[in-house]
RNA sequence: GGGAGCAUAGCUCAGCUGGGAGAGCAUCUGCCUUACAAGCAGAGGGUCACAGGUUCGAGCCCUGUUGUUCCCACCA
C-alpha cells in the first residue's frame, strides 16, 4: 500500500501546509519569461479597513481560477494583489478612535492625524490579505501595492498635472453634494438615493405691492432662508403676469424676484418654485440663467449659520420644525401634505447629503468620456456579459464633471499651491519653492486631498511602475481581465477605462468580468446592518476554501446574483470529500513504485471509454473558462468525477484490480492513475489544495499541480466506437437495476442473467460487469435463448434479457407493463417518424441533427420489435 | 419617467450559436456491495409566467401582457 489517507478529507490538515509550500516555493511569482504570451489581472484593491466578505471571496475566487487555469495553460501569469487606502472610511475610524481619546482632528493637526493613520495601516491593512491567502489566492505577493504608496502617489501626481495642463482639471465654485457627517464633498456616483417619508408644505408667498400672493410647496421650509427667486414656467398663462414682479420671502421679509424658467413643470403642484441656489442643484442652475444671488444657510455640519440669530446653530431639521411653527404663526402656512420623495444619502456613512456651493476641484469628463465609449464600442474592451455595456454607456454618456477633491486629510493632498501675493495657482509634479506666476515664496498647498478613486482609476498601470517605463509596465500592461461586481462599474471600471486610455494611450484591460452579488438564502442582500452576511472565514473553517470557492463558482451565471446558503457548501464539501476517497481507493491499490502518469498498453473498452469521455471533458472545461462560463466547467467537472469515474469507471476497475491478470491490473491501474491526475489538473483552478495534496500522493513528475501542465483535449484520446459500445452495456445494466429495484429484489439474491442480442461482441467485453453492477451470479450471451419463460424478461435497443426467477413473474402484470413500455415506445417512434418524412425537416435541419433523428429511429425499432416478441409469447401463455 | 435582469421540479438554480427538459437539496423505496452513509442503487415530481408570432422545429428568437428585483433620472 503506496499510501494511507484518512477516511475523510480533513481541508484543515492540508490548507495551510500546501499554501505556505506554494510561497515558499515562489509559485506565485511572475517572472517575464520571455516568449510567453502574458496574462494579467490586477486585484480590486479591498480597503484597508475591510474584512474579508462573500463579495471579496466570489471576486477573488474567480480571479483565482482564471490566474491558476492561465499559469497551467502556459501564460506568464501575474496577479497584482494591493488594498486601497480609502479615505473617507479610513479617515472616519480614526477620528472615531480619536474621539474615544476626547480628541479631535483640529486638536492634534494634520501631521499628527497621517501619523496615526499609517499607524492604524500597519496594524490593521495587512489584515485582509491574510484572508486573502486563507481563501487559496495566488497573487503574486511580492508585487504587493497600496494605493498611497510612494509609486502610486507619484502616478496619481502625474496625471493630476497631466490633466491640468491639458485643461481637464479645473477649480471652480460649484454645487456639490457635501456629507454633513463626514465633512467632505463626495461624487455625483457616491450618493445613493432612498426613498424617505417627509412632508409636503404649501406656502404663500404675498407680493410687494399687495395684490395677493403666490402658492408654492415645498419639501424642505428650512431652506426657504436662501431663497433669492420664484420660478414659474414662461408658458404658464396663469402666472404670467406674476413674472417679473416681486415678492416678499415670509419669515425673511427680504424681497425676491419671480423669473420664469423652463425647468419649472406646469403640472406639478401648483406650478410655482421657490428657488434656493445655494442648496439644490436644479435651483443652482436656475440662478446662474437668471443671475441670483446665491445665500448659503448652512454651515459645513447642516446647522443655520449666524446670519439667522433666531435659528442659528440648529441643525437643518430642528430648523425645518422652527420655521414651519414661524410661517404658521406668520399666516404664510397654506397645509402640510403626507408625501414621500428620494432623498440622497452618502453612500459611507447614510446621512443625508446637502447639496452645497462651494469651490472645488473638477475633471472636466466630456473630453474623456467620448474616447472611452468608443473603445468599448470598437470592441477594444469586453464585457462579459455584454449587457453590462449598456450601464457602462449609459453612465459616460450622462456623465457630469467629476468633483476630485475632498476635505480630507487620509488621500492623495492636492499637488496646488496659492499665491499669497498674486493669488494665482501653482501646480506642480514637486513641491514648488516658489510661486510659478510672480515667484513670490508665500505659497500654500491645497489642504484638501483627492477623491479614493483618482488613485483606484490609475491602478491598472500605476501598480506596474506607470509613469516610468517599468520592465513590468513595458511587460504586463495593458492587462487582460478585470473581475469585478456590476455595481463598481461607475465607480471604478468607467475611470479606470478613460484614466487609462487617456494616460497610456491604452485600454487598461481587454475584458471586463462582470459577476453579481452574493445574497442570503433570503436573496437579501448581505450588511451590517441586517446582520445575515456569513463570513467567508468562518464558512472556510466549517467546510474548507476548496467547497467555499466550488460553491461561489457554481450553479450561477455570469452577471447574475447567487443565493448562499450553508446547504450547498455541504454539497461541495462532500464533493471534495468524494474526490478524497476515490483516491484514495486508487492509491491503496498502487505499488510505491508505480510509474508516473501515461497511457498504457492493452486497453479495454472501458478504458478507451474512460479516456475518451475525459477528453470530452478536457475540450469542454477549456473552452468554458475560455469563454468566461466558470459554473459550465465546474458541472462538467462534478459529473464527469461523480457519475463517470467513480459510479462506473471504478466500480469496473474493481473487476480487474480484484483479478489475478497482472498485465491487466497494471493497465487499470495506469488508467486510473492517467485520469484521475490529469482530471485533477482540470479541476485545480477550482479547488486548489485538495488537487495538489492528491496529486502529490499519486505517481506524479514535477513539483506540483499549480505549475504542471494543463490539458485541453487530445485527438489521441477520441474512442467513439468504444463509447457506443459501452453505452449500449451501460443501458443494459441500468435497465436490470432499475427492473431489480422495482421487484423489491434485494441485491444481495443474484442470479444467471441470460442476455439475447444482436451485439454479441459488445456484450462479450462487458459480461463481467453484470455480475459487479447488476448482481448478476452468471452471464449468458447468445443469439436466442428458448424456455425463458418463467424469466423475468428486460428489454432494451440492444438486448433482451431474461433473469430466471419464476416466483416473481406475474404474467398479468408483466403483460401490462410491457404494454406500457410499447405505447411508449411506439409514440416516441410516431414522433421520428413524424419528423423524418417531414421533407422540409429533412432539407432544412441540419444534417447531424437528421442523422441522430435516423439513429433513435433505428433504435427505437429495435426496441420495438423485441417488445412486440416478448408481448406475443406472454400473451400465448395466458 | 428611462434602462436592465429575473419568472424552468417542493426549494435554490443551470440550460452556451433554436433539435435530449436537467443538477443540487428535499421527498419516497431498497441497500453498511471493504474508496466514500459527507455513500450506493432505484423512483416520483415540470403546459419551461401568460398571449400571440417567426420556424420543419421554440425554455431559447420577435411582439405584447402580468408579476418581481435592480440601476439611472429626480417633480420643487
Amino acid at each position: 500500500m503506496r499510501k494511507e489517507l484518512e477516511k475523510q478529507y480533513n481541508p484543515k490538515n492540508v490548507e495551510d501546509r500546501i499554501y505556505k509550500t506554494w510561497l515558499d516555493k515562489n509559485y506565485f511569482h511572475a517572472k517575464r519569461e520571455a516568449g510567453k504570451k502574458t496574462y494579467t489581472i490586477v486585484i480590486p484593491p479591498p480597503n484597508i479597513t475591510g474584512q474579508l466578505h462573500m463579495g471579496h471571496a466570489l471576486d477573488n475566487t474567480l480571479q483565482d481560477i482564471l490566474i491558476r487555469y492561465h499559469r497551467m495553460a502556459g501564460y506568464d501569469t501575474l496577479w497584482v494583489p494591493g488594498t486601497d487606502h480609502a479615505s473617507i472610511a479610513t479617515e472616519a475610524k480614526i477620528v472615531e478612535a480619536m474621539k474615544k481619546e476626547g480628541l479631535t482632528k483640529e486638536q492634534i493637526g494634520r501631521e499628527k492625524f497621517l501619523e496615526r493613520a499609517w499607524a492604524w495601516k500597519k496594524q490593521y491593512g495587512g489584515r485582509i490579505i491574510e484572508q486573502l491567502k486563507k481563501l487559496g489566492s495566488s497573487c503574486d505577493w511580492e508585487r504587493e501595492r497600496f494605493t498611497l504608496d510612494e509609486g502610486c502617489s507619484k502616478a496619481v501626481k502625474e496625471v493630476f498635472c497631466n490633466l491640468y495642463e491639458k485643461g481637464l482639471i479645473y477649480r471652480g465654485e460649484r454645487i456639490i453634494n457635501w456629507c454633513p457627517h463626514c465633512l467632505t464633498s463626495i461624487s455625483d456616483a457616491e450618493v445613493e438615493y432612498e426613498e424617505q417619508a417627509g412632508h409636503f408644505w404649501h406656502l404663500r408667498y404675498p407680493f410687494k405691492d399687495g395684490s395677493g400672493y403666490l402658492e408654492l410647496a415645498t419639501t424642505r421650509p428650512e431652506t426657504l432662508l436662501g431663497d433669492t427667486a420664484v420660478a414659474v414656467n414662461p408658458k404658464d398663462e396663469r402666472y404670467r403676469d406674476a413674472v417679473g414682479k416681486t415678492l416678499i420671502l415670509p419669515i425673511v421679509h427680504r424681497e425676491i424676484p419671480v423669473v420664469a424658467d423652463d425647468y419649472v413643470e406646469m403640472d406639478f403642484g401648483t406650478g410655482v418654485v421657490k428657488i434656493t441656489p445655494a442648496h439644490d442643484p436644479n435651483d443652482f442652475e436656475v440662478g446662474l440663467r437668471h443671475n441670483l444671488p446665491v445665500i448659503n444657510v448652512l454651515t459645513p455640519d447642516a446647522k443655520i449659520t449666524d446670519d439667522y440669530p433666531a435659528y442659528a446653530g440648529m441643525d437643518r431639521y430642528e430648523a425645518r420644525k422652527a420655521i414651519v411653527r414661524d410661517l404658521e404663526a406668520e399666516g404664510a402656512l397654506v397645509k402640510v401634505e403626507e408625501y414621500s420623495h428620494n432623498v440622497g444619502t452618502c453612500y459611507r456613512c447614510g446621512t443625508t447629503v446637502e447639496p452645497r456651493v462651494s469651490k472645488q476641484w473638477f475633471v472636466k469628463m466630456k473630453p474623456l468620456a467620448g474616447p472611452a465609449i468608443d473603445a468599448v464600442k470598437r470592441g477594444d474592451t469586453k464585457f462579459v456579459p455584454q449587457r453590462f455595456e449598456k450601464v457602462y454607456f449609459h453612465w459616460l454618456e450622462n456623465i457630469r464633471d467629476w468633483c476630485i477633491s475632498r476635505q480630507l486629510w487620509w488621500g492623495h493632498r492636492i499637488p496646488a499651491w496659492y499665491c499669497a501675493d498674486c493669488g494665482e495657482i501653482t501646480v506642480s509634479r514637486t513641491t514648488p519653492e516658489a510661486c510659478a506666476h510672480c515667484g513670490s515664496t508665500h505659497i500654500e498647498q491645497d489642504p484638501d486631498t483627492l477623491d479614493t478613486w483618482f488613485s483606484s482609476a490609475l491602478w491598472p498601470f500605476s501598480t506596474l511602475g506607470w509613469p516610468d517605463e517599468t520592465e513590468d509596465y513595458k511587460h504586463y500592461y495593458p492587462t487582460n481581465t478585470l473581475v469585478t461586481g456590476y455595481d463598481i462599474i461607475p465607480f471604478w471600471v468607467m475611470r479606470m477605462m478613460f484614466s487609462g486610455i487617456e494616460q497610456t494611450g491604452q485600454v487598461p484591460f481587454d475584458t471586463v468580468f462582470i459577476h453579481g452579488l452574493v445574497r442570503d438564502a433570503q436573496g437579501r442582500k448581505m450588511s451590517k446592518s441586517l446582520g445575515n452576511g456569513i463570513d467567508p472565514l468562518e464558512v472556510i473553517d466549517k467546510y474548507g476554501a476548496d467547497a467555499l470557492r466550488f460553491t461561489l463558482a457554481t450553479g450561477n451565471s455570469p452577471g447574475n446574483d447567487m443565493r448562499f446558503s450553508d446547504t450547498r457548501v455541504e454539497a461541495s464539501r462532500n464533493f471534495a470529500n468524494k474526490i478524497w476517497n476515490a483516491a484514495r481507493f486508487i492509491l491503496m491499490n498502487l505499488s510505491d513504485d508505480e510509474p508516473a502518469p501515461h497511457i498504457p498498453e492493452g486497453l479495454a473498452l472501458e478504458d478507451k471509454w474512460v479516456l475518451s469521455r475525459f477528453n470530452t471533458l478536457a475540450e469542454g472545461v477549456t473552452d468554458a473558462i475560455e469563454k468566461y462560463e466558470l459554473g459550465m466547467a465546474v458541472q462538467k467537472l462534478y459529473d464527469f468525477i461523480w457519475d463517470v469515474f467513480c459510479d462506473w469507471y471504478i466500480e469496473i476497475a474493481k473487476i480487474r484490480l480484484n483479478g489475478s491478470n497482472e498485465a491487466a491490473k497494471q493497465t487499470v491501474k495506469a488508467v486510473l492513475v492517467y485520469v484521475m491526475s490529469n482530471t485533477l489538473k482540470l479541476l485545480h483552478p477550482f479547488m486548489p489544495f485538495i488537487t495538489e495534496e492528491i496529486w502529490q500522493a499519486l505517481p506524479h513528475t514535477g513539483e506540483s499541480i499549480m505549475i504542471s501542465e494543463w490539458v485541453a483535449g487530445n485527438d489521441a484520446l477520441r474512442f467513439t466506437a468504444e463509447e457506443e459500445e459501452m453505452e449500449r452495456i451501460m443501458t443494459a445494466i441500468k435497465a436490470v437495476r432499475n427492473r431489480r429495484a422495482e421487484m423489491n429484489v434485494a441485491p444481495s439474491k443474484k442470479a444467471k442473467i441470460f442476455i439475447e442480442t444482436a451485439y454479441g461482441d459488445t456484450f462479450e467485453k462487458g459480461k463481467v460487469f453484470f455480475e459487479r453492477l447488476a448482481s448478476a451470479s452468471e452471464v449468458e450471451i447468445g443469439a436466442k435463448f428458448d424456455d425463458m419463460d418463467d424469466a423475468v424478461s428486460i428489454i432494451t435497443a440492444s438486448a433482451r434479457m431474461y433473469i430466471p426467477m419464476a416466483e416473481l413473474v406475474d404474467f398479468k402484470a408483466e403483460i401490462a407493463r410491457l404494454q406500457k413500455e410499447k405505447a411508449g415506445v411506439e409514440k416516441e417512434l410516431a414522433m421520428v417518424n413524424g419528423k423524418l418524412s417531414n421533407e422540409n425537416f429533412v432539407a432544412k435541419a441540419p444534417a447531424a441533427v437528421v442523422e441522430g433523428q435516423r439513429q433513435s429511429k433505428a433504435r427505437l425499432e429495435e426496441k420495438l420489435a423485441l417488445l412486440t416478441e416478448s408481448l406475443q409469447n406472454l400473451e400465448k401463455r395466458v
